[in-house]
DNA sequence: AGAGCTAGGTTCGTTCAATGAACCGGTAGG
DNA sequence: CCTACCGGTTCATTGAACGAACCTAGCTCT
């Protein structure tokens, strides 16, 4: 990118894009808000270059976005998840996945988001259609696009049942423990 | 940046991302929905390379979100405009300033947006503090942060003084025709 | 004990976008 | 005719992105 930073701006988008605008962040953050948490399921995920991923992680780890922290399921090892100001990123996220299903996706191929208290889906504003509220992304569903072609990885597969939004993703070869962990 | 899309990620926010999500894209369509319409203007406030200026704005065009047509004010140059779809982009926009707000501008330094129906500022989810509507980009009025040290270019200084989003950014050394232009 | 596997990175050479200065053609004014 | 300005394009240089290869620590299998 040859810089990464907008030091003639003053002005609040430079500083946020400063911090989320790099190339590949908004889909890590996507993705960590769809419950990833590991360094080798986002590398899965989005054939990201494992260089880049791994210093987009640290630099959002500085910004406070991410938190690194001893992954309780897997001792040892380490994961990556959102802190409360990477939390309230949402809604910036959220807006600009709509504007792309309106404008730019395939139609039909698109994930849903529902909001989970009332189980209808939301609309273009990101507003719940039975109760007008903007939910909050702990109280989102969502499922993935049809299955079709592409993205034969694990995450996806996993990202395809309707999920609630920060619920840890766990993948595992042991299939009890995915059971033990999901319905909370 | 080696690589401007996302081709492996069968999602509407790799779409959104594809058309908006390369670097300086965001600050030009922020310099759009503040008024600003030509090349020179947006190169004199952003302080982004020529070259790439041109090839961000050609790129926006041909995504049907900006629209390049003759300057009626100006006869012989063109401007650049919002579209329909790019004036969609607000609340994606919007949100990420606040965030950036919020969590990493200097605080007291921050360009401020009011409601101009109700005269009141909008909150931190971009809704009017008085109607509670979220209002379209022409109902938001804006103005801009302290003025102390940076920035002295004509773009700059114009961007101080309270506008509507969307309003056409004039600048001109013929002081009166400035006011003849503002006031609606 | 050794072999192999996995997770989570780092290293490194190559490719290509970003940068900024210089250049260029068309119009407008004097 | 000369000059300025606007809206770009050209070009050499820089440095980020890419992806393949490598590395280390901790299991698991035999």
């Amino acid at each position: 990118m040859l810089g990464k930073d907008y030091p003639a701006q003053d002005c609040a988008l430079a500083r946020a894009l400063e911090v989320v605008g790099e190339r590949w962040t908004p889909l890590i953050l996507r993705d960590a808000f769809y419950g990833v948490r590991r360094f080798s399921d986002f590398a899965a995920h989005l054939d990201i270059p494992r260089a880049v991923l791994s210093e987009r992680l640290r630099h959002l780890v500085e910004a406070g976005v991410l938190e690194r922290r001893p992954d309780p399921e897997r001792p040892g090892r380490d994961a990556y998840e959102l802190t409360p100001s990477g939390r309230e990123l949402w809604p910036a996220l959220h807006a600009l996945m709509r504007w792309g299903v309106r404008f730019h996706a395939t139609p039909g191929r698109t994930r849903r988001f529902v909001h989970a208290a009332c189980d209808v889906a939301l609309d273009e504003r990101g507003l719940c259609t039975r109760c007008g509220a903007a939910p909050a992304p702990e109280d989102v569903l969502t499922f993935g696009p049809g299955r079709k072609p592409p993205r034969e990885d694990a995450v996806s597969a996993a990202l395809q049942a309707p999920r609630r939004l920060l619920q840890p993703l766990v993948l595992d070869r042991d299939p009890d423990e995915q059971s033990r962990t999901a319905p909370r």
